[in-house]
DNA sequence: CTTGCTCTAGTTAGG
DNA sequence: CTAGAGCAAG
């Protein structure tokens, strides 16, 4: 294998598999090369692809990643296990569900699900917080829940009085345990399941242990900065005594601590590992020396790090620029005309720019701008298809008429669009159903024998309950559940329920799209069941991959095809880079911001202001060439009239970046302060000669 | 049970 | 200022 295109320390990265590894990748140090070349080698030195783990977080990277390594090794790199920790909790789990405590089909929720299972034993509970007259956010709950899990801490210690900091902790630690208890009785698993189980059961099981142990050899995870404390358990359990485990990550771009990831376990890897290797990757080749300039200033302001720095490789570059504006119209109009500019002016195609933000909102007003400047765009991140409630439901019929058992399903069909089914029914029709040992779908069909239904939600039982007959005939009928659904979802006029719902034609149309998308992969779907010949399309995985999948983007949709200027938060920015980049909004409050730097608030989870460092230089290194930091010096919020600070960050910054005001058009830079001052100097010599000679001629016609 | 109005709170995100 | 949730009336 070919290693000359690799540094001294990537090559020393890829080489040495056996042991414990930890890779400190800086920004842009070429961390995908080492990982895909580092599985390459191990490949040619005849370790088995299917007893390679590799994990990243993200479907994404894990997808590139898969293709990189086709390219490199050919189909071999089908049998690798490759994948998210998620991805692979499944796969255990489906091969063996007895090792993990989980029934033979289980089924996993999503956010949506979870935040609905939430609400509803908020609703049964609500008793006990009568005296607390305060809303909840269930959001808060899933998330406080959320961080338990993966911390190993049960419903039981959540309670200790000790832990109890807040009256949402409180609340959460009520619900914690019914809703444990709720996703067993659903045979269910959330998304934390599919990492803290394994976790638990390869501690607790001799046999699961040895089993996996003796599957799997080798394991690799991508940033494992972001790694929580479950995370963690499942790579020391899975690798065992051998330890061959690499890590690859950067200290300096940790910034999911608010949703547990624990730095300690970059910072302590050799702690944990004593026997480990560690390598750092300093080299820089994405960005150049002004931008890495800043990036080093910056992150040398916090305290826990592993101590490196980046290492420009490419030459020249101009000085990152740090812009104010008057207020914020004026700032995002400055930005979006400065990006006109450079597409229509400097010829710098739209795919090469990016505008980051620290929070998603900060995105409408660049929005519209680039609209009315007719720019193309597209914004990062944003709610995954799958999440987006009419997929859900159209994703619910199908699931009804394929799985009529599946009762997260029924529920959420039977009331889309709304039938007059109320809690009161349903509550009715899931007593009848357990006592007369039915699943829900079996009670609706026999509505007429439940008792205390009648009139208006027995009606919308019983045309559900028709609807759903109908459906299932036409699946048995053509062999086509895409097929069925559309004539099903034809018959519950669920597009006119969507343009309904949403007052604009435009809106709705686009959202229908959505839907539109989803059945044409459920056709695709069958198409390629039936073309593997067989009897019956595998829909487990099928609904396994909708819910653990992002919607993928169409090939040749991205933005570089289209020439679209990306929008993006700090965080979705992560692992991109840009040729041009704007970062708005540095400011104290937003950057850091403010719940991260205010004194605790009792229903808020503390954060920190060195991860808000982090994020900013996670944003600095992703520019390329051009850098621009733009705030504004005041901000209209909940209407009223704000002063802005600037961010302490960018105090930070190294003296030779640009400061523009936009307002007074004054620029002033290290070299125009030199070039003044000798232009000053330069006046002021010539004045003294001129005064000299001045002198001079009078003296001389004095003399005279 | 649904609809429409009022009130309130207001990071970041992935599987 | 807005979106989403809660509440009261039909």
């Amino acid at each position: 294998m070919d290693l000359g295109g690799l540094n001294e320390s990537q090559r020393a990265a890829v080489c040495c598999i056996d042991g414990p590894l930890l890779v400190l990748a800086g920004a842009g140090s070429g961390k995908t090369r080492v990982i895909t070349h580092r599985i390459a080698y191990m490949l040619e030195r005849g370790i088995r692809p299917e007893s390679i783990v590799a994990l990243s977080f993200t479907n994404k990277a894990a997808d590139e990643m898969r293709e990189r390594l086709a390219r490199m090794v050919g189909r071999r790199a089908g049998e690798l296990v490759l994948g998210t920790f998620h991805s692979l909790g499944v796969r255990m789990m489906r091969a063996r569900p007895e090792d993990f405590g989980v029934p033979k089909k289980f089924s996993i929720l999503d956010q949506g699900d979870v935040y609905g299972l939430i609400r509803s034993i908020l609703r049964d509970e609500g008793i006990h917080f009568a005296g607390a007259d305060r809303r909840f956010d269930p959001g808060a709950i899933v998330q406080r829940i959320s961080l338990w899990k993966n911390a190993f801490i049960t419903p039981a210690q959540a309670q200790d009085p000790d832990k109890i900091e807040s009256d949402y902790d409180e609340v959460a630690a009520e619900v914690y345990g019914p809703y444990e208890e709720r996703l067993a009785s659903l045979g269910a698993v959330d998304f934390d399941d599919l990492v803290c189980r394994i976790a638990r059961a390869l501690k607790s099981s001799d046999a699961a242990r040895e089993y996996w142990q003796a599957r799997f050899s080798h394991v690799l995870v991508d940033e494992y900065q972001d790694t929580n404390k479950a995370q963690f358990e499942v790579l020391r359990e899975l690798v065992g005594a051998r330890q061959n485990l690499c890590v690859v990550g950067d200290d300096d771009q940790a910034i999911y601590g608010w949703r547990g990831a624990k730095v300690a376990n970059i910072l302590g890897f050799d702690m944990y590992f004593p026997s480990a290797v560690t390598i750092k990757l300093e080299e820089n080749y994405r960005s150049c020396a002004p931008i890495l300039d800043c990036a080093n200033a910056v992150i040398v302001n916090n305290q826990g790090r592993h101590d490196k720095v980046l290492l420009p490789q490419r030459d020249g570059g101009e000085p990152v620029t740090e812009v104010l504006a008057e207020d914020g119209p004026q700032e995002t109009n400055w930005v979006t005309s400065r990006i006109r500019q450079l597409i229509k002016e400097e010829g710098v195609p739209g795919h090469a720019i990016a505008v980051l933000y620290r929070s998603t909102r900060q995105a409408r007003s660049v929005e519209e701008r680039l609209q009315e400047h007719g720019l193309a765009y597209r914004v990062l991140g944003g709610q995954a298809m799958y999440d987006k409630k009419q997929v859900k439901d159209a994703l619910a019929y199908l699931k009804v008429l394929i799985y009529p058992t599946d009762e997260i399903a029924v529920r959420r069909a039977m009331n889309v669009p709304s039938r007059g089914i109320g809690g009161k029914s349903l509550e009715r029709l899931l007593a009848h159903a357990s006592a007369q040992r039915l699943s829900l779908m079996e009670a609706i069909h026999r509505c007429d024998d439940v008792p205390g239904i009648g009139g208006r939600p027995a009606d919308g039982l019983r045309r559900f309950s028709e609807l759903v007959r109908f459906g299932q005939s036409r699946m048995y009928a053509s062999g086509s559940a895409a097929l069925a659904l559309r004539e099903l979802l034809d018959r519950v006029a669920l597009r006119d329920h969507v343009m309904r719902e949403l007052g604009s034609s435009e809106a709705a149309a686009h959202r229908w799209a959505d839907v539109e998308r989803l059945l044409a992969s459920v056709e695709r779907f069958e198409q390629r069941a039936r073309e593997a010949g067989q009897r019956r399309a595998r829909w487990n995985e099928f609904f396994g991959s909708m819910t653990l999948e992002r919607d993928k983007k169409d090939a040749g949709e991205d933005a570089g095809a289209r020439g679209q200027v990306t929008l993006a938060t700090l965080h979705s920015a992560k692992g991109l880079e840009w040729p041009v980049v704007f970062i708005i909004g540095c400011e104290e409050g937003i950057m850091p911001h403010k719940r991260v730097d205010a004194p605790r608030i009792s229903d808020a989870i503390a954060g920190d202001v060195e991860e808000e460092r982090r994020l900013f230089y996670v944003g600095i290194t992703r520019a390329r060439d051009r850098l621009f930091l733009t705030r504004a010096a005041a901000r209209f919020e909940r209407g009223r009239q704000v002063k802005c600070l600037p961010s302490r960050f960018l105090e930070e910054l190294p003296e030779a970046v640009t400061r523009y005001n936009i307002s007074t058009e004054e620029s002033l830079t290290v070299e125009k302060i030199e070039s003044m001052a000798d232009a000053f100097l330069a006046k002021l010599a010539l004045a003294k000669e001129a005064a000299a000679s001045e002198d001079k001629r009078r003296r001389g016609a004095a003399r005279r």
